[in-house]
RNA sequence: GCGCCAGUAGCUCAGCUGGCUAGAGCACACCCCUGAUCAGGGUGAGGUCGAAGGUUCGAGUCCUUUCUGGCGCACCA
């Protein structure tokens, strides 16, 4: 009977199954067991079937390795769209893939086998088998990498048809990637030529960039004179009258590609001097002068005049041992770091020189075959010499024929073959193309038009900047190589003719397909041509060779760049699968700029004359918390696996929402901490809904919205139903224009202020003290359902673990899949009165931290005067002393700031804590307000 | 070297077409609550807006240069 009297007991305090700690390394496999268990990918779609399709395609990643944190920010990105796509109502058939074909693979594979020393063995046998071999190896692998990556995927709680993937070397991907090379063939788009790659003379095989080694070698580098043809117009270019001959003088390591020399490249825009050096007339770079003087030793220069390289342009030079004349052509590449500013240029030996070649229409010539030895069209004194005894026997021949200005050692970094260990060379080989400025059959427009104009005019870029930067590779990009010679790839199914053509046509190309489509493209190892041919017919062939004998095929070994088959996934998986055509996005890193995204747009505008893709959205990559690359050797790379293990897969996936994804991205564990700290906030307010719902009646969702609506516009039910609906559809639109960290902040802010800070603390003591059926209290009730059913959909695709454990705390444990459903759609307008309500409430804050100093300490203590000159308060009177967490509040028209009331004197409820006025002894004995004294019935 | 992007409080970021004392959140400090408690609330202190020029009545916001970092491309003849 004493105060102590203990009134605990007759509060409504919340009570929840919804645990404080979300325990997500444990909990988040468990999540994952019961969707696999409910088949979840199968009945959201179910749910969603005859629903307006949402085509979305995932960019296959390389099946090679573990998942690193760059898949991570990918994977969890596009499941956000998937997520927010379904619970948007649309059906979204979201395909798994991955890139299985191609060098690193092999390489890996390669290296095994070395180690377990079969490769000896592998080399002894014949070609086909020895490819096969190889490609079996690779194909165990590949799927042992990808059922590895599949799990960890998964792992990240991403939502995709995992139970069908699309892998590239899946036949019937295969057989598709054919029917698109087809295409392209019919459009007459590609085509044979000679392209220069790396050569290893040991192995008489082109080489990949990944499997150079760079060694130091010592090389002779000499800078040479070539004569001018015609003296006058050099003179001319540079305003003089030559009395002698004038020479170009050029600079190289490489005296072997000397033979092959069709021009001399200069920049245009550079200065280059005509000068007597020595008594002999040259042109060299004029900044560079200096520097060409000290490294050829010349003791007497004069400058006799100046000139722009673009005044040199087309000048013509004897070729210093060959009968021919080259000529001066310009080439941007062209620097002024060493050499002399003119730039020997043999198209056959060189990537640049190659692309100029092209562009000036020279020859691809390469006199060097693939033993390294020169062929008969070089002099006779270099015919069936090695390049590297040629290096000596050119620098002779030069020094005698007076054009050598000087020759000296030269230590560099040059390429080596990996296996070998053999310096390689750049030597022209015959490449397949698929050309970007030929005519299209079909329009006649080149797919450099189509795709710049489907850059400016058909696709949408996230962000916005991507189109520039795409519309300028598309403008500079050369024609695309799509040959390899490797053996872990798709082949490209050309035969040689018996007099030495290749036979390939859109018609031989389907045949292949359909054998291909049955017993994948190891066919092409184990067939003969008249096999895979079998459904072939040359006379139905309008580009049938004449007189085809198929007896007298021979298969040839080039396979596809696996750009090539990933660039064909719009046709290999959305069009062979039904999902729809085009997509609406492609996601992924913005390097993919000229990857997958260039890649999948030429071959599909080839085939179709349509862009694959309606939008781009690209992220960046992610960097340490310096702003420096991820990388193994710096030692800065996170682990995937050690992340979830410390922070769970909804921490991460919560910090990937929060990050600006359109720039690089930092990334470190201390940001996982923080994310976590946040996620804790979302998930502790959500536990106090939950908890406080425990005794609310079982109404469905539009009786429970009915009956939040129903409050006075003047209460906080009523505010927050506003803020809600106002919430969900910021969110909405953020998830609709991918601005993920938008709805992330959303959220955070709704339940950290409006909920956590304002709403839940002002109702807290209607909640506890009202009669638990009073009206006032279910209203709240009503519109704390609202929010959780609300934040559970809006957080769900980004945190679909959570949602759905916040959804089954809700609804029970037999409660549909959270993601079968779809958003609320609240309807309520938010009413700008309550902004002057809010500004009281901080203002009281303030007043209460100033009254500390009378001793106020407790708000509960005190009573709030609001100055209310307008009466804009006025309608919000019930409400204001909750809202401010005061005992009471009075309003008053004519002071200008709040005034705080010192309580203390007045008696205190001993079960709400409030000296609300109306305190007083009860029949029960205890000291109560009269709303307590009603709820306990005395 | 070329193209694109970024550089705002200790950290992560807002600041639209230039205009009131540059804003959040986290972290930090101090305080309240102890009936959301391995929780909750309040108040506060933090910034030469990478640097240097320039345009303008006025620039974080526009222009130029420069530094740092990232992506892509090229180069190593």
């Amino acid at each position: 009977m004493s105060d102590a009297r203990d009134y605990k007991a007759t509060l409504n305090l919340p009570k929840t199954a919804f645990p404080m700690k979300a325990n997500l390394a444990q909990a988040e496999p468990a999540t994952l067991a019961r969707w696999e268990r409910g088949g979840i990918f199968a009945a959201v779609r179910a749910a969603r079937q005859g629903a307006q399709p949402f085509v979305f395609h995932d960019g296959p990643p390389y099946a090679n390795g573990d998942i690193h944190v760059g898949h991570m920010l990918n994977k969890v990105l596009k499941d956000m769209v998937v997520r927010s796509a379904l619970l948007e109502g649309r059906d979204c058939h979201f395909i798994p893939g991955w890139d299985c074909h191609g060098l690193p693979i092999e390489h890996r594979v390669m290296t095994d086998l070395i180690a377990a020393g079969k490769a000896a063995k592998l080399d002894a046998l014949p070609e086909d088998t020895r490819r096969m071999a190889i490609r079996r190896e690779c194909a165990q692998y590949t799927e042992k990498v990808i059922r590895k990556q599949s799990q960890q995927m998964q792992r990240l709680l991403t939502l995709a048809d995992y139970a069908a993937p699309y892998f590239t070397m899946q036949p019937s991907y295969e057989a598709a990637t054919l029917e698109v090379f087809a295409g392209l063939l019919e459009q007459g788009l590609v085509f044979r030529q000679l392209k220069p790659v790396h050569w290893s003379i040991a192995n008489r095989t082109a080489l990949a960039e990944a499997e150079l080694e760079y060694e130091e070698r010592e090389d002779p580098s000499v800078h040479v004179d070539f004569e001018a043809v015609d003296p006058a117009a050099v003179g001319a270019a540079f305003g003089v009258e030559c009395e002698c001959t004038p020479s170009f003088m050029i600079w190289t390591t490489t005296p072997w590609t000397l033979p092959a020399n069709l021009a001399i490249a200069v920049h245009p825009r550079y200065r280059y001097a005509l000068v007597e050096m020595d008594g002999a007339l040259t042109v060299v770079a004029t900044e560079l002068l200096p520097k060409v003087q000290a490294a050829v030793g010349a003791s007497d220069v004069r400058r006799i005049g100046e000139a722009d390289g673009a005044a040199l342009l087309g000048l013509q030079y004897r070729h210093p041992f060959c009968a021919r004349e080259g000529r001066i052509v310009g080439a941007d590449y062209v620097t002024l770091e060493d050499g002399t500013g003119l730039v020997h240029t043999a198209p056959g030996h060189g990537e640049d020189d190659y692309r100029t070649g092209l562009r000036e229409s020279l020859d691809i010539y390469c006199p060097v075959r693939d033993d390294g030895t020169y062929d008969d069209t070089v002099p006779e004194w270099l015919r069936g010499k090695s390049v590297w005894d040629a290096n000596a026997l050119v620098i002779d021949s030069l020094e005698r024929s007076g054009h050598l200005v000087k020759a000296i050692s030269f230590r560099h970094s040059y390429p080596h073959d990996w296996r070998s260990h053999t310096p390689v060379i750049f030597r022209a080989t015959e490449q397949w193309f698929i050309g970007v400025d030929r005519p299209a059959r079909r329009s006649g427009e080149s797919l450099r038009k189509m795709a710049i104009d489907a850059v400016e005019t058909r696709v949408e870029f996230v962000p916005a900047w991507g189109r520039n930067r795409m519309r300028g590779m598309l403008e500079s990009r050369p024609d695309w190589c799509i040959s390899r010679q490797r053996a872990w790839g798709l082949p490209i199914p050309a035969f040689k003719l018996p007099g030495g053509a290749a036979f390939l046509t859109a018609a031989s190309v389907r045949a292949v397909a359909r054998v291909v489509a049955e017993k994948g493209s190891d066919a092409w190892f184990t067939l003969s041509p008249a096999d895979l041919l079998a459904g072939y017919d040359a006379a139905k062939d309008p580009d049938a060779p004449a007189g085809l004998d198929i007896a007298a095929l021979q298969k040839m070994h080039d396979i596809f760049d696996v750009w090539f088959e990933a660039g064909s996934s719009w046709h290999s998986v959305l069009r062979t699968r039904g999902i729809g055509f085009p997509s609406a996005l492609y996601l992924e890193g913005s390097d993919q700029h000229r990857g997958w995204f260039q890649l999948s747009m030429l071959p599909a505008l080839g085939v179709t004359g349509e862009p694959p893709f309606s939008a781009l959205v690209t992220h960046g990559f992610l960097v340490d918390r310096d702003g420096r690359k991820m990388s193994k050797s710096l030692g800065n790379a996170l682990d995937v696996e050690t992340l979830l293990k410390d922070f769970g897969a909804e921490v991460a996936r919560w910090w990937v929402s929060s990050a600006p994804y359109e720039n690089d991205i930092r990334i470190d564990t201390d940001y996982f901490r923080l994310a976590g700290e946040s996620y804790r906030k979302v998930r502790n307010t959500l536990r106090f809904l939950l908890s406080n719902l425990f005794d609310a009646p079982a109404w469905s969702i539009d009786e429970a919205h009915r009956l939040a609506a129903a409050a006075p516009r003047e209460t906080l039910d009523r505010w927050l139903l506003g803020e809600l609906a106002a919430l969900e559809a910021d969110v909405r639109a953020a998830f609709r224009g991918f601005d993920f960290r938008r709805a992330h902040l959303a959220i955070f802010h709704f339940c950290n202020e409006t909920l956590s800070a304002a709403y839940c603390a002002a109702v807290k003591d209607r909640l506890y003290c009202d009669a638990a059926d009073s009206p006032r209290r279910r209203s709240t009730q009503a519109v704390m359902r609202m929010a959780v059913e609300v934040l559970c959909r809006l957080l769900a695709p980004i945190l679909p673990h959570t949602a759905e454990e916040a959804w089954r705390a809700l609804h029970g444990e037999n409660a549909p899949l959270l993601f079968t459903q779809v958003h609320v759609g609240i309807d309520a307008p938010r009413d700008p009165r309550w902004q002057s309500v809010m500004d009281a409430c901080t203002a009281v804050s303030k007043a209460l931290e100033a009254a500390k100093q009378r001793g106020i300490e407790n708000p509960l203590d005190a009573a709030a005067i609001l100055p209310d000159p307008q009466g804009v308060l006025e309608p919000f009177a019930a409400e204001l002393a909750d809202a401010c967490g005061v005992s009471r509040v009075r309003l008053d028209r004519s002071i200008a700031a709040v005034e705080i009331e010192d309580l203390r004197s007045e008696p205190r409820c001993e079960r709400s804590w409030r000296r609300d006025g109306t305190v007083r002894a009860r029949t029960d004995g205890g000291m109560l307000s009269d709303r307590d004294a009603r709820a306990v019935g005395v």
